[in-house]
DNA sequence: AGCACGCCGACT
DNA sequence: GTCGGCGTGCTC
C-alpha cells in the first residue's frame, strides 16, 4: 500500500532519502528493515525508517526520478520508533548525520575498532543469591527509589560489592518483567560479567559487543528485540541494545574512556544511556572506585545521588602504598622494588609489575645533535622493539629497522631512553633466574585464548611475575598476589590534556586494587620521578576525596570540564597547508557565530599534529553553556562545504584532546 | 563517504 | 596528441 520509503543512509549528509516500493501492494512491515538502494552510482544499506503513500513534500526529486530500493534485506524489522527517535537526537546532539548515528546503533553497521582487551578475566562474585551488607541494601533501595529521577552512582573500592547491588537491582527489575542493560568497559569484561548474569538470570541474558561476529551479533540483537533475553551484558554500543521496556542502565567502571566512542558519531554510553534512562523514566546506576572528575562534581552537587560502599568483602584490607622516588638508581627497577619482588616469592607470593608502555624503550636519541628518531608519518617517538628487532610507532604500525649512527649527523654517541614492558622483562629475569617470569601486552599475546591461558597459569601459582600493561590492571582478581609494582606512575602525567592527572590518579588507583584482595599484607609500590604530584601522592594516599577536591580546584581556575562544555573541531589533512588553511578560515566563521556565548581556541596544531600522514590542526569551543557551541558548530557544518582534501571530525565532550 | 565529471601537466 | 592528477559537486 505504501509506494514511497524514507530511508537513512550512513554518509555524512543530514537528509533522509525517498525511495519507491516496487512492491506497494506487499503486506508487510518494511519500517525498521535495512533495504540494498541505488545511491548516485553505487549500492549501499539504507534504513527504512518510514513509508507512505504520498510523495513526502520535503523531497526535492521530481517523482518520477525516484529510483526504487533494489530489495529489502531483513525478514523482521531491526529498529523501531524509538532508535529513530534517538538516533534523531544523537545527531543534533554529536554533529553527524541521522544515517550516521542509526547505523552506529545497529548490529550490522560499520564495525567498531576492536580495543585490544584480555579475553578472559575471572569472576569476583559467585552466583548464588547474596547476604547483603548494610550499605548494599541501602544502595539497592536507592536504585529501586531513584525512579529515573536522578542518576544513582555507587563509590566503592574493588572489592567493595559493587556487582552485587548490580545484580540484585537487576533481579528486581527483572521480577516485574523489565529489561536491563548492564554495561562494561571492554569485551575482556564482557565475558565475566556474562558468567556472573548466566549464572543468575540463565538464558534471558544476552551479550552484545563488536568482538562478535557479524551473524552473532545480529541473532542476539534479535533475541533481545523479541523479548527473548532480557538482561544485555556489553561494552559501549550495547547501550543502543533494543530492549523491550527498559528498566534499568548499569554503567561499571564508568570512568572508563573506551565508554566515549573514538569514531563518528563520537557519542558517550553514558550521555546516551542518560537520555535512554530518562525516556523511559527508569533509573541509571553507575559504579567505579574512581569516578570521573564530572560524575564526581555532580555527586557534590547533588544531581547524582551517591552511594558509598566501604566494606572490602573479600577478606583481605587495604593494601599498603609507598612511593619509591626514582634516581640514583641504574636500571628501571629500585632495589626496594627488586627486594619486595623477592620477598612476596620467598613468602610463597606473587607480585605483579606494571607499567603503561609497550617495547623495549621509547626513544632513540642522538647525544651529539639532539636527534629524536619519529614516525615518518606521526609526530610521536618511534619505540625500539628488540625482540622483533624494529623501531615501531603505536599510533600507526610503521616500522623501520633500528640506526646504528645518528641519521642526522652521523654521530655513533646515540642512545636510547624511556624503558617499556619488554626491558622491565630483561631486568627482572637477570635479577630473578629462578623464577617464572611473564609479560602481558599486546606484543606477546598473538594467539587468541593465550591469555586466558597465562592469567589462569597466573591464578593457579605456577607464575611467579607477572608483568604488563593496563591489561593487568582492569578486572583481574588473583588471590596469591602480595605485591604490585608500578614502574613508573608518570608515563601519563605529562600529556598535553587536561584530563592528565584523572588518568594517572585512577590508574594508579585501579592498579592498587590489585593487590592484597585475599590478604592483609598486600603492598604497592610506585615508582615516580614525581613523587608530590598531588595526583600520585595522593593515589598513594588512597585519598581518592582529597584528590578530586585538588582536581576540581584546579578544573575551576582553568575554567575546564566540568565548569564549562567543549566542543571540538579537528582538521585533518594529507598536506599541511590545507589542515591549517582549513582550520583558519572555519575559525572566523565560528567565532562571529559563536558571539559572546563561548570562547574560541586556537586555531592550533593538536598535540598529536601528525597522524598516519595526516596533519592535524583543531578549534576548540567553549562556553558554560552546550547549546550555543552546537549551534556554532552546526551552522557551520552545514553551511561550508570544505575541500575534499580536507577532513572535519566534530567532537562534543571530548575525553582527550590529543 | 565515495564516486563521477571536468579541466590542466608529463608521457607512450 | 592522450593518461591521469585531484578540485567540485551530488547522491532520492
Amino acid at each position: 500500500m505504501s509506494h514511497w520509503l524514507e530511508i537513512l543512509i550512513d554518509v555524512p549528509v543530514y537528509t533522509t532519502f525517498t525511495y519507491r516500493n516496487p512492491d506497494p501492494d506487499a503486506v508487510r512491515q518494511l519500517t525498521g528493515c535495512r533495504a540494498e538502494v541505488p545511491f548516485g552510482s553505487r549500492f549501499l544499506t539504507g534504513y527504512i525508517i518510514n513509508s507512505r503513500d504520498t510523495l513526502p513534500s520535503s523531497c526535492p526529486v521530481p517523482e518520477k526520478e525516484i529510483k526504487p530500493i533494489k530489495r529489502i534485506i531483513d525478514r523482521e524489522a531491526l529498529f523501531d520508533d524509538n532508535h529513530v527517535q534517538l538516533a534523531r537526537w544523537m545527531a543534533g546532539f554529536y554533529l553527524c548525520g541521522e544515517g550516521e548515528a542509526l547505523a552506529a546503533m545497529l548490529p550490522s553497521g560499520k564495525r567498531e575498532s576492536i580495543a585490544p582487551g584480555t579475553d578472559i578475566g575471572d569472576v569476583e562474585f559467585s552466583a548464588k543469591p547474596f547476604t547483603l551488607s548494610e550499605e548494599q541494601i541501602n544502595a539497592v533501595s536507592g536504585i529501586r527509589e531513584s525512579g529515573g529521577e536522578k542518576p544513582v552512582y555507587l563509590w566503592g573500592l574493588t572489592g567493595s560489592g559493587k556487582t552485587e547491588v548490580f545484580l540484585q537491582a537487576a533481579e528486581e527489575v527483572m521480577a516485574q518483567g523489565k529489561s536491563v542493560i548492564y554495561l562494561v568497559p571492554e569485551i575482556a569484561l564482557t565475558h565475566q560479567v556474562e558468567e556472573a548474569v548466566t549464572a543468575r538470570f540463565g538464558q534471558c541474558a544476552a551479550v552484545l559487543h563488536s568482538g562478535l561476529t557479524g551473524s552473532r551479533r545480529l541473532s542476539e540483537w534479535m533475541r533481545i528485540k523479541r523479548g527473548d533475553a532480557r538482561i544485555v551484558v556489553g561494552a559501549r554500543s550495547a547501550v543502543f541494545a533494543p530492549v523491550c521496556n527498559l528498566g534499568l542502565i548499569i554503567i561499571d567502571e564508568e570512568h572508563d574512556g573506551s565508554y566515549k566512542s573514538g569514531a563518528t558519531p563520537r557519542y558517550h554510553a553514558r550521555q546516551i544511556a542518560m537520555r535512554r534512562c530518562a525516556d523511559a523514566h527508569c533509573p541509571l546506576v553507575m559504579g567505579s572506585a574512581t569516578p570521573s572528575v564530572e560524575a564526581w562534581h555532580q555527586m557534590e552537587t547533588g544531581s547524582i545521588e551517591r552511594f558509598t560502599l566501604t566494606a572490602r568483602l573479600s577478606g583481605g584490607a587495604p593494601p599498603e602504598i609507598t612511593i619509591v622516588p626514582l634516581g640514583g638508581e641504574t636500571g628501571a627497577l629500585s632495589s626496594r622494588l627488586v627486594q619486595e619482588i623477592r620477598e612476596a616469592k620467598e613468602a610463597g607470593r606473587q607480585s605483579i609489575i606494571f607499567l603503561n608502555r609497550r617495547g623495549f624503550t621509547h626513544f632513540f636519541r642522538c647525544n651529539t645533535c639532539g636527534y629524536e628518531m619519529k614516525c615518518r608519518n606521526c609526530s610521536v617517538p618511534a619505540t625500539w622493539h628488540r625482540k622483533s628487532g624494529v623501531m615501531k610507532c603505536h599510533y600507526c604500525g610503521w616500522q623501520s629497522p633500528p640506526p646504528s649512527v645518528c641519521p642526522e649527523c652521523g654521530s655513533l654517541d646515540t642512545g636510547y631512553a624511556g624503558f617499556g614492558t619488554e626491558f622491565i622483562e630483561d631486568e627482572l629475569r637477570s635479577h630473578f633466574p629462578g623464577y617464572t617470569i611473564q609479560r602481558i601486552d599486546t606484543d606477546t599475546l598473538t594467539v587468541r585464548g593465550e591469555r586466558k591461558k597465562v592469567l589462569d597459569d597466573f591464578r593457579n601459582g605456577r607464575i611467579d611475575i607477572l608483568l604488563g600493561t593496563q591489561m593487568v590492571a582492569k578486572g583481574l582478581n588473583f588471590p596469591g598476589v602480595r605485591l604490585v609494582g608500578i614502574a613508573l606512575a608518570d608515563t601519563g602525567l605529562h600529556m598535553p590534556d587536561f584530563r592528565a592527572a584523572e588518568r594517572t590518579f585512577a590508574l594508579i588507583t585501579q592498579v592498587a586494587g590489585r593487590a592484597g584482595r585475599f590478604f592483609p599484607d598486600g603492598r604497592v609500590l610506585i615508582q615516580t620521578w614525581s613523587p608530590n604530584n598531588p595526583a600520585i601522592r595522593l593515589a598513594s594516599q588512597g585519598n581518592i576525596r582529597a584528590f578530586y577536591e585538588w582536581e576540581i580546584g584546579q578544573r575551576r581556575m582553568l575554567d575546564f570540564p566540568p565548569f564549562c562544555r567543549m566542543v571540538r573541531l579537528v582538521f585533518r589533512s594529507k598536506k599541511a597547508e590545507i589542515a591549517l588553511s582549513g582550520a583558519t578560515g572555519a575559525a572566523q566563521i565560528l567565532a562571529e557565530k559563536l558571539g559572546n556565548e563561548g570562547v574560541l581556541l586556537g586555531p592550533a596544531e593538536c598535540p598529536i599534529s601528525l597522524i598516519s600522514g595526516n596533519y592535524r590542526h583543531h578549534i576548540i569551543l567553549k562556553g558554560p553553556q552546550l547549546a550555543p557551541l552546537l549551534r556554532a558548530a552546526r551552522h557551520f557544518q552545514t553551511n561550508y562545504k570544505p575541500l575534499a582534501s580536507l577532513h572535519i571530525e566534530y567532537d562534543v565532550d571530548p575525553v582527550n584532546v590529543l
